[in-house]
DNA sequence: CGAATGATATACT
DNA sequence: GTATATCATTCGA
């Protein structure tokens, strides 16, 4: 169970990081009670260059300050006014590399997660899409800004392995806004069923 | 298929 | 400071 380290987060490949993302073990501690799953679905958002990205163009307004931090941090906004979208910041500080995440699969403290979503039983609309992840896992806005490492969101490795042939990669969903850059194959996936 | 729903960025006065 | 368009989506008809 060691959580991952600021040096995981640093380097410089958010899509790489991205991929490797993909088995670990994302858990949060809020109000006391733990829920936690296992990632399963990522998109790569690489910085000033990306279209799709919030910094694109190094935008850096109040809500993407937290892109620009060190890898390892936190970036958690509102999406269509409703849904709350848990990023994980990669890079050294000034770098706004961010990862999406996009799904899961059910860990710890599922009564806690089903009750957040308000379902009777847990299946695959459960962390099924980013909003819906947040939910279960109780992330908030609020949490924006906090650290990977020692704050209340963190990612474990629990020696999952998932091989490169079982993940499956394509474009990003929701962004035909940005052009050329909608078709970058920044999407990763594994199959809920290849994780033990 | 389309409404919901509100923070945020941007362009105005 | 105020106005308005725009969303890295979800759920229900």
């Amino acid at each position: 169970m060691k959580i991952l380290q600021e040096k995981f987060y640093a380097r410089d490949d958010v899509v790489a990081i991205s991929r490797e993302l993909l088995g670990k073990v994302l858990v949060t501690t809020i109000d006391g009670a733990t829920t936690s799953a296992v990632i399963t679905e990522t998109e790569a958002y690489a910085g000033v260059r990306d279209r799709a990205s919030h910094a694109y163009g190094d935008r850096r307004t109040a809500r993407t300050e937290p892109m620009y931090a060190k890898g390892g941090t936190a970036y958690v906004y509102l999406c269509y006014g409703i849904h709350h979208l848990f990023n994980v910041v990669t890079g050294r500080s000034g770098t706004p590399h961010a990862i999406l995440v996009r799904a899961g699969k059910p860990v710890e403290g599922v009564t806690l997660m089903l009750e957040r979503r308000g379902r009777k039983r847990p299946d695959a609309a459960l962390l099924g899409g980013p909003g819906s992840l947040a939910r279960a896992l109780g992330i908030t806005t609020t949490l924006t800004g906090t650290s990977l490492v020692d704050g209340p969101i963190r990612i474990e490795d629990h020696g999952i392995r998932v091989p490169a042939s079982k993940i499956s990669a394509g474009p990003r969903v929701g962004v035909d806004y940005a052009g050329a850059d909608a078709l970058l194959p920044y999407r990763f996936r594994v199959d809920p069923g290849e994780i033990q």
